[in-house]
RNA sequence: GCGCUCGUAGCUCAGCGGAUAGAGCAACGGACUUCUAAUCCGUCGGUCGCAGGUUCGAAUCCUGCCGGGCGCGCCA
């Protein structure tokens, strides 16, 4: 019995006494949930329902509670029913009914934890969106690493995710960097506003090996070839970078195709249809602050230029356009203040600000030895890049790390702590499990001791505390994935795959839990069942691990 | 000044209105003739920044204040 079979039978039974009372079943919730008490003397599973309902129904909560108790301690699986508090219900399971999940969770395998929660929402989910001006660095890195997670966990919970790279290769962004290439190329130094670092240097020689002839071009022309060749190999070198790192978009949108396909003209005369258009002193505004942002803003500039945020506007509409009704965009903290201006904007165009545009802000992120911030880098000169990152400590510690914290929390990365081999290093510690339970099943195997057909389980005697507690922790999982993607918390997959990890090792060093017979005993059912649970276990972990793009070794 | 955000154990951080607020690290003490001790168990450790409010119930929601970070261009 799955926690939500639990809680429909909660709701069943709730029902029942509502009609049985004579209450106005309307008042009834459509679905429910049951918790897990941290407390072991409060059951396997809590409901909340009796206080929840009762001022509503006219009873008092103990009262219900105790009607629901009574009703609901009948129900086949459920072992017994105890009233606590205020009127909490604390629900045990019978051994074979928390079991069973074992069997369960292996035979959905991969499957496991998918949900419908967000089935119909099709998301648009922009992250990085760097320009081609140089390598990805510690801001893109963050959210290449919880902007991939956030897509997969998205698409577990049923909906339908576009990922999205926009960028910008042209503008005065990419002046400065095909100026900067030139120089290097010319031996010279960077200009003034131009970008250093010997990432520059490589560019401007992969650029000369591409087009000999560069440096014999006047300035201008030798300037667009650097620009056209030097954006060509940036923007190939920062795709590889995240394709290494395992962070494939479906689509790398160009600014450019808005400007080159008037989107940006049409944009503007949709908001303008929507009334929130003036004209003033020279220049059109976008009368943002017809929905609280602090003040208006200019879309096309006195001297007919467009701005950045009439892109912006245009980028949203061709979201909205190619049929996404959720546009999810991850900014880091330094562009939080364009949260007011771009709320403002959908609504301008009669969008719900509230569905239709989320902003997720990601704090910054340092890259710490010895307690002092790694700021260095052979490549980038000032910045750390995607590659400093993994050489330090690899692909999957790096994505780990990155995922695992809530994204409003600036973080420090410790290169110590996340390349230990050891319980304080998070990933090290998960990825054990996968490895002991894959260990496991080997040795399983070798002495002759298969989990046999789904008919030879027997749940009940996974009846050891240990066992109970593995169950309910692997039972959570789906409640976990679905929660992580609505609230767009890929961290709360992480941290709960360490609490599924902590339980897994406390069975695994249980000696009344041993998977395999002991010396020369003979295979039992026991054995059987908790190989069951073992895999249920590898299950678990693998998937959760999958959603953050980090690999679930076989042995380590 | 205005706005956003954070404030939880010595440190790093969990905690989508539920019961006695948790984990890791650090400190101290235990467990390998047994499937990987890369693990596990125990002890110590709290004014959930402060003050009000809403609620049967607040670390969680609301308001104000204090403190840290960031942002406030006809820049990109």
């Amino acid at each position: 019995m799955t926690p939500a079979d639990l809680a429909s039978t909660v709701l069943t039974a709730a029902r029942a006494v509502f009609v049985t009372r004579g209450l106005d079943v309307s008042l009834l919730p459509e679905t429910t949930t049951v918790e897990r008490p941290r407390n072991p003397e409060h059951g396997d599973y809590a409901s909340t329902m009796a206080m929840q309902l009762a001022r509503k129904a006219g009873v008092a909560p103990r009262e219900l509670a105790a009607a629901l108790a009574d009703e609901l301690s009948s129900r086949p699986g459920i072992k017994s029913v105890e009233i606590a508090g205020p009127g909490f219900l604390n629900i045990r399971l019978d051994a074979a009914a928390a079991g069973v999940l074992a069997r369960d969770v292996v035979l959905a395998g991969q499957e496991y934890g998918r949900t419908d929660r967000l089935a119909g929402q099709r998301i648009n989910l922009e992250f990085v969106s760097a320009n081609p001006t140089g390598p990805v660095h510690i801001g893109g890195v963050r959210w290449a690493a919880v902007g991939d997670a956030l897509s997969r966990l998205l698409r577990a919970a049923g909906a339908d995710v576009g990922t999205e790279y926009y960028f910008n290769d042209a503008g005065s962004q990419i002046d400065r960097f095909a100026r900067s290439l030139y120089a290097a190329a010319q031996g010279e130094p960077a200009p003034e506003d131009g970008y250093g670092g010997a990432y520059i240097a490589e560019i401007a020689t992969a650029v000369l090996a591409a087009a000999p002839d560069a440096l014999k071009l006047g300035r201008d022309e030798a300037l667009e070839v650097f620009r056209v060749e030097g954006v060509k190999l940036m923007f190939a070198e920062i795709r590889q970078s995240l394709d290494e790192f395992g962070v494939h978009f479906d689509t790398y949108f160009n600014e450019k195709d808005l400007h080159d396909r008037g989107e940006l003209q049409e944009a503007l005369d949709r908001l303008r249809e929507q009334g929130h258009i003036d004209e003033r002193d020279g220049a059109t505004w976008l009368r943002t602050t017809d929905f609280g942002d602090d003040k208006d803003r200019v879309l096309r500039k006195s001297d007919g230029d467009w701005t950045y945020f009439a892109a912006d506007c245009a980028y949203y509409l061709d979201k909205r356009k190619r049929g996404f009704d959720r546009v999810v965009i991850m900014l880091g903290a330094d562009h939080h203040g364009y949260i007011g201006r771009m709320k403002a904007m959908a609504a301008c165009f009669g969008d719900d600000p509230e569905t239709n545009l989320e902003i997720l802000i990601g704090q910054l992120v340092n890259l710490v030895r010895d307690g002092e911030p790694l700021r260095m880098s052979k490549r980038a000169g000032t910045v750390i890049t995607l590659e400093d990152f993994v050489d330090a400590l690899g692909v999957d510690a790096t994505r780990y790390a990155l995922a695992r914290y809530s994204s409003d929390s600036p973080i420090d990365i410790d290169i110590a702590l996340w390349t230990r081999a050891s319980r304080d290093n998070p990933v090290y510690y998960v990825q054990y499990v996968a490895a002991r339970t894959a260990s496991a099943a080997r040795q399983a195997e070798a002495v002759g001791l298969t989990r046999g057909d789904a008919a030879d389980f027997h749940p009940e005697l996974l009846a050891h505390e240990k066992e109970n507690d593995l169950l309910k922790a692997l039972g959570e999982y789906p409640a976990v994935v679905a929660s992580a993607a609505e609230l767009r918390e890929p961290h709360r997959v992480a941290r709960y795959l360490e609490e599924v990890a902590g339980a897994y090792h406390r069975f695994y060093d249980e000696p009344a839990c041993r998977i395999l017979p002991k010396g020369d005993e003979p295979i039992g059912p026991a054995n059987r069942a908790r190989l069951w649970l073992n895999d249920a276990t590898r299950t678990v972990i693998a998937n959760g691990l999958a959603l953050l793009g980090v690999s679930a070794p076989e042995r380590m």
